[in-house]
RNA sequence: GUCCCCAUCGUCUAGCCUGGUUAGGACACUACCCUUUCACGGUAAGAACCGGGGUUCGAAUCCCCGUGGGGACGCCA
């Protein structure tokens, strides 16, 4: 059995979304699985569309998913060009073989596959004109996720536009057979292609693919499946948002995949093992954040400290560039950036949390609930309770988050109350709010003068 | 309208191929536990085999028909 080579063909025509990415990965998935060869085709024959944006980005959010090609633009290889606007050349020397076949012939300008059968007219209710309908013999797709699928063709179809520029199903074919691909895999929208592709393949007289039809996916919420104008359907969305590729990538492999039995969670090393063409479902599955979002603080949670950090910074300086707002953490000591992040990373479920979450961390100026003030000064003596802390604080030992604790049990000791009773106001003066880490750290990290002022202020 | 694909908790799914399970897990939701707040974590609860026929001693599992969902029907890709 010769190498598996598997295609991932694109369109330059608009943003990078979460059906394409699966589509991206699945092939990406079985190359690495097979030790096949992964090939990146970028498929930019509608001139009026394309753009070079776009096309960026498809390079951006591949490599920020990990997915590597072994061919294609950047990366080189014996089959190329791989932009097919740059292979037109190749097209045209296709399109002489079918021509010497008797395949083709014209009409307005462009130029039709034609099938083989008998011919006659009927009329297409749903198109509401007239066509020619062929009498073909049915093309037997070989699918390895559904099985033998059978679909008759019944209209010559255009492969040349009158303005030259060859079509979808064309180029798509010869590429395949030119860049000898040997397994596509695809979204079942192009299930229905396929009779076309198939026919195609047969009058080149090339061997047609083994196909793999994957499910699609489905819009969160409502009828159809998504699109590029869906909520939470693009996947820059996602990396503005601060989600780590590796845990939207697992995410993205358990939509319509899984290695059976109750795995969720794996290090994609392992997925790369497991991943096979025959374990793919059959059905649609509907996109739900809420699991990506959890899954997504699962891989947070384990992100080694100085990737955590690293990771946050990055998230910081992203929202600094793209709002413009002045970002008091990013001016912030870096050592003491770490401190905070290093809280934060237990507590929070997403990137998205860091900003607020640590906000009073870097600015004296941060908010103050009232709802929160309200509720924790109108029990017991709270001003007696931070006066009593001041007092302490002096004398109070901050090496460490037990030696800080055992300083403020000393302090409730003395006036026979619970570290509890000092913890809520001291919470609300050190950040506003009534949650966060644990109090004894926000002691430490601020250190002893910020703590001062801030119990101070709310006396 | 025609053709193609699909069908297990609200959602993602295991189980189906090779009929016999208290139909399992995860997300979400609820309660409790843990706890110095908030999270995390733990425990528990609720929650599904689309309908009908057939085959069979026995069907989520095999077959057929409905129904429902999805896709395709471009000189888009």
């Amino acid at each position: 059995m010769s190498q598996v080579r598997v295609r991932f063909a694109p369109s330059p025509t608009g943003f990078f979304h979460i059906g394409s990415a699966r589509t991206a990965l699945f092939n990406w998935l079985y190359a690495r699985h097979t030790g096949g060869v992964f090939v990146l085709r970028i498929e930019d024959t509608d001139q009026a569309r394309n753009s070079d944006e776009f096309l960026n980005l498809i390079y951006d959010s591949l490599s920020w998913l990990g997915l590597n090609w072994d061919e294609g633009p950047k990366a080189g290889g014996a089959f190329g060009p791989y932009r097919q606007s740059e292979r037109a050349h190749i097209y045209r020397e296709y399109l002489e073989k079918l021509k010497a076949a008797g395949r083709t012939y014209e009409k307005d300008g462009a130029v039709y596959f034609k099938l083989i059968g008998e011919r006659s007219e009927v009329f297409d209710e749903h198109r509401k004109k007239t066509v020619t309908k062929v009498a073909a013999a049915p093309s037997v797709i070989d699918d390895q996720i559904r099985g033998r699928v059978e679909r008759t063709e019944d209209e010559d179809f255009v492969i040349v536009r009158s303005d030259g520029n060859p079509v979808f199903h064309f180029v798509n074919v010869v590429d395949d057979i030119a860049m000898k691909i040997t397994h596509v895999i695809r979204g079942e929208d192009h299930l229905s292609n396929s009779s076309k592709h198939v026919e195609l393949f047969k009058a080149f007289g090339a061997p047609v693919p083994s196909y793999a039809h994957i499910p699609l996916i489905l819009k969160q919420n409502g009828p159809g499946k998504m699109s590029k104008r869906d909520q939470g359907a693009l996947i820059e969305e996602y990396r503005k948002r601060g989600f780590l590729p590796e845990a939207l990538v697992n995410f993205l492999c358990l939509l319509g995949w899984n290695p059976g039995g109750d795995r969720e969670k794996m290090p994609i090393a392992e997925i790369i093992q497991l991943f096979d063409l025959p374990g793919v479902n059959q059905s649609n599955a509907r996109f739900d954040e809420k699991k990506l979002a959890h899954m997504n603080m699962a891989y947070l949670l384990e992100l080694p400290a100085d990737r955590f950090v690293a990771t946050a910074r990055e998230y910081f300086e992203r929202q600094a560039r793209e709002s413009e707002l002045p970002k008091p953490a990013l001016v912030a000591d870096a050592a003491y950036f770490r401190e905070i992040m290093l809280l934060a990373q237990p507590k929070i479920k997403g990137l998205e949390e860091l900003p607020a979450y640590t906000a009073y961390f870097f600015t004296d100026d941060f908010a103050i609930d009232a709802k929160v003030k309200e509720k924790v000064m109108a029990k017991g003596d709270p001003k007696a309770r931070l006066n009593e802390l001041v007092a302490a604080l002096p004398a109070m030992d901050f090496s460490s988050d037990t030696a800080i604790e055992e300083a403020i049990k000393k302090v409730a000791a003395e006036k026979t109350l619970g570290f509890g009773d000092y913890q809520a106001v001291a919470r609300l003066a050190l950040s506003g709010t009534n949650a966060g880490p644990s109090i004894t750290s926000m002691f430490r990290v601020l250190g002893r003068e910020r703590v001062r002022a801030r119990l101070e202020r709310l006396l």
